[in-house]
DNA sequence: AACTGGGGCAACCGCATTATC
DNA sequence: CGATAATGCGGTTGCCCCAGT
């Protein structure tokens, strides 16, 4: 069993076996946590403490590599397994703000503002990982047809997301969409597209898979597990509406998005985000929706 | 096996806004 | 009240990975 690095603190732990070929993906918020929360003499842990605090953004440098004059001034690039750590102990004995004095504070070579996006979007706890799933597409198509690119204020309604995080996903599929459409992402086609043609199937897919969900448990899980999916797919047709995915419009699905995920309830929408997993792959979502 | 092009995403940049002195 | 610092936001870039050739 070994570690990999694919970013800087996303480790995957890979078996040597090939027939087990099944890479954990762990962020470094996730290690420590279990790290500190382990026996030291736990066997899956045995070492990687020293493995971790030694691996850079590529596995490639240790920590106790000299860094070049440049780097002792200030950093850039991206943050090692080091800079990590420090800023996470950091903030854990002394809070978030005041960025710059952090920075100073921490020994990190790094600006304030470095140190604050990569709290943001990566380090904080409450970052969600993983792909966006059909009900978080299902809100971003909608709220950014309210609102267009204020991806913080979208964010605010996605809990866990980050704006960054927001922005990648249209930049990198909804904007490939517009462009295999020969169309601007701003034109009306395009909107016409997604709001009559794309969220409508979205809804559907919600739906299907929920009710795929419900059949499943009847089948394998424990019958109070059972009457938990019943509920929880209950609250998610109310949530829908259930009705004609082709009868929804904009004002539907806002009210959804107002009475689901709003700022205020925030905490709480988070604590249910395991109802709020309809996931996709990075490659499913809107691909068979244009060529209909 | 080597190469290449595109996708995905973390991080940076510049500007705007807000806070502090 | 103005100057400066800090923070927030959206746009952009650069690099790694991987599938296709």
């Amino acid at each position: 069993m070994y570690l990999k690095a694919r970013t800087p603190t996303l480790l995957y732990l890979t078996c040597n076996n090939p027939t087990q070929h099944n890479t954990t993906p762990f962020s470094l918020p996730t290690y420590l946590n279990l790290i500190h929360t382990s026996s030291p003499n736990t066997p899956l842990f045995f070492g990687l403490r020293e493995v971790v605090s030694s691996m850079d953004e590529k596995g490639r440098r240790t920590t106790n590599t000299l860094l070049s004059e440049d780097e002792m001034d200030l950093r850039r690039g991206p943050w090692t397994v080091d800079e990590d750590l420090t800023l996470i102990n950091y903030i854990a004995t002394h809070g978030e703000g005041r960025w710059n004095t952090l920075a100073l504070s921490a020994g990190l070579k790094r600006t304030g503002k470095s140190c604050r996006l990569r709290w943001l979007n990566y380090l904080r706890p409450d970052v969600r990982r993983g792909n966006i799933t059909l009900e978080e597409q299902l809100l971003i198509l909608e709220l950014h047809s309210r609102w267009g690119n204020r991806w913080s204020k979208i964010a605010q309604y996605l809990p866990g997301r980050t704006d960054n995080e927001i922005k990648n996903y249209w930049r990198t599929r909804v904007q490939k969409h517009a462009k295999q459409l020969k169309c601007d992402v701003n034109s009306k086609q395009f909107k016409d597209t997604m709001r009559y043609l794309w969220m409508p199937r979205l809804v559907e897919r919600i739906q299907a898979a929920a009710t795929a969900s419900v059949t499943t448990n009847k089948a394998y899980t424990s019958e109070n597990n059972l009457k938990n999916n019943e509920i929880e797919v209950h609250n998610l047709k109310d949530k829908m509406g259930l009705i004609d995915p082709s009868a929804m419009n904009s004002d539907f699905v806002g009210s959804y998005v107002m009475q689901s995920h709003t700022p205020e309830n925030s905490s709480t929408a988070l604590s249910s985000s395991d109802s709020f997993g309809t996931q996709v792959s990075t490659k499913s979502d809107l691909t068979d929706y244009y060529s209909v």
